[in-house]
DNA sequence: GAACTTTATGCAAACGTTTGCAATAGGGTG
DNA sequence: CACCCTATTGCAAACGTTTGCATAAAGTTC
């Protein structure tokens, strides 16, 4: 088994030294002879030394924590399946290691009401990363309020007193109507739920391309909860119900683009020359699912970098303004 | 703004108690009278005060917080993107909440060599839950011999002296391969990496049960990365050599059956007639792609439960033993 | 009503860092 | 050689909890 553990004084007394001059040797300090630093440096190393971290936090009031909350729409508890937040918590995890942070995975299960008093007040993290803006801004609102440094994954251009980082959803929305216009579609159809705010500002840009080509007067939305399971039984349904009458879809994410794909192959509708078929995200399934599925990517790289580099800014008491990110348009098979 | 945090004994002063008695009536400590008790608890909500972790931690010598350290297997810094590993850290994060424990997301990177000087010695964890056992055998052998409260995700059947919660992978592979066959496959391939320690023993159910039937001399394998990349190239690259000179693809994961899927479809190879296609995993692409894909489902909300409940019956100093979870076969259309 | 138990609370130490300030030693200067 | 300056190190307090022990008040027993 482990010996005792070692405390920075026990590493001082192996080193003949004050703990003071222990603590700053490890901390690089310049105060410390440079042989003296690296003298204790090296005996750290061999005897496997590491700081208490919450004695450390405790002294320091500072945790170089950044916790990632989850904020699921459903008040079911359960567990989050869409590929593409994943993908985003990996890419924000990333970015927090590289700036030295440590990555506290959160929801609003743990931290309860009063965010800014659980993990602020509550020394479990220096600042906050929201990711999805869910039903629940008002919460959003009052951490920000109660001065919790925070940065939120959503719609930029919601007008809100917090900073968000998010991609250009309106132009993507309007990019993918015009690549369907541009393929021949007379009779594009929305897939998603213009409540939330980032599937909204897709669907005002989906509308805006459209009418702005006087291809209709109103331009179609067939409302559906964001999982490829409510995009499949819907498309299915439609089928059923009115036929084909529609030319196009544009799916407001990439999984419910799939769930809708599923159901056109098995009804031999083809993808693209029946309906041609546009998602949003571009997860790894877009490139390997059968005909391929055209997307507008998001870059969930550029992302976590972003949302890290804000909120460390804030914590440096910068002011920062929220940023748009650039999205592309992947074109593929389906359309 | 904010007012100055609260403080235990700022909150004892408001309620007319020592710290002593404010601290043991947030514990709900009989010692302390009801009456008083419900009354701070009362007044700590009005006030939304909250501990401060950092000192709690440092005088308890605990953190209330389990690391989970995803094993990356390449060298190369990427994020995950094996939807199935994301399933399953989600499911240990609510499994974790549940238990009112905190989730650090860590990962090789951060961790260093040294894990349990890291997380133990360095009060950020009181356990740690490896997810995947990668390369790194080694230093999960390390940190157990430390003494690090630990449970792996991996396969069960590895002769470690740590714990390890997974599938029957064995068995999977032997029902998958049953399956195959039953359907009519008489040359079934495996896609996958043996190495592996999971994909090894899937890959030898599947061997064992093919020779038991005694359909050939030797199982065919074909070796690539789990990713549906490398099996759409191999697929494809087998195809264009070898000609269709099998009828039936056991994958290794569903991203690998989706990646060889869509090879076959580009070829015209009809799914199942030509070839039947069974998975593991049963990621939620497996039930949305089209034919919908056969595949062995791994409990992943039970392997959460498990890994947390045996992690924290360490901490209690119990002996726990490694264990196997069921699997399932689910049958759909691509077989 | 004295001795003793029970109940409810407070005192003060300890957890392991970090850091302002004091102290010491060595070297240079006039 | 007295003075000052610099370079290096140590002392001790502080961060905010929790808890063993002491204490005080109230109730019980003979």
């Amino acid at each position: 088994m482990q010996q005792k553990k070692l405390k920075l004084a026990d590493l001082a007394k192996l080193a003949g030294v004050s703990t003071s001059t222990a603590s700053r040797a490890l901390n690089d300090n310049p105060l410390i002879k440079l042989e003296t630093r690296e003298r204790i440096q090296q005996l750290a190393k061999e005897h496997n030394f590491s700081l208490n971290a919450a004695a450390s936090r405790l002294r320091l009031q500072k945790t170089k924590v950044i916790a990632v909350l989850i904020n699921l729409d459903s008040e079911t508890e359960q567990s989050i399946d869409d590929p593409f937040l994943l993908k985003v918590v990996s890419d924000i995890n990333l970015a927090v290691n590289r700036q030295g942070y440590e990555l506290l995975l959160s929801n609003s299960f743990m931290a309860g009401e009063d965010w800014h008093g659980y993990f602020i007040d509550g020394r479990r993290a220096d600042g906050v990363i929201v990711v999805g803006q869910g039903k629940q801004q008002a919460l959003i609102e009052a951490a920000s309020k109660a001065g919790m440094p925070l940065v939120v994954w959503g719609d930029p251009k919601t007008k809100a007193d917090y900073v968000i980082v998010g991609s250009d959803n309106f132009l993507g929305g309007k990019i993918a109507a015009e690549h369907l216009m541009s393929k021949g579609c007379k009779a594009p159809l929305f897939l998603g739920e213009p409540e939330h705010a980032e599937l909204g500002e897709r669907y005002n840009g989906f509308c805006t391309a459209i009418k702005s080509a006087g291809l209709t007067e109103q331009c179609q939305l067939l409302k559906i909860d964001i999982t490829s399971q409510a995009a499949y039984e819907a498309i299915n349904h439609k089928l059923r119900n009115d036929g084909l009458d529609f030319d196009g879809i544009f799916a407001c994410s990439d999984m419910v683009a799939l769930g809708a794909m599923k159901a056109l192959k098995e009804r031999y509708v083809s993808i693209p020359n029946d309906v041609h078929v546009v998602g949003f995200d571009d997860i790894a399934m877009a490139d390997i699912s059968f005909p391929s599925l055209t997307t507008v990517r998001q870059d969930t790289k550029q992302a976590g970098e972003l949302l890290v580099s804000k909120l460390l800014a804030q914590l440096d008491g910068e002011q920062v303004a929220s940023s748009q990110l650039e999205i592309t348009l992947i074109e593929r098979q389906s359309s």
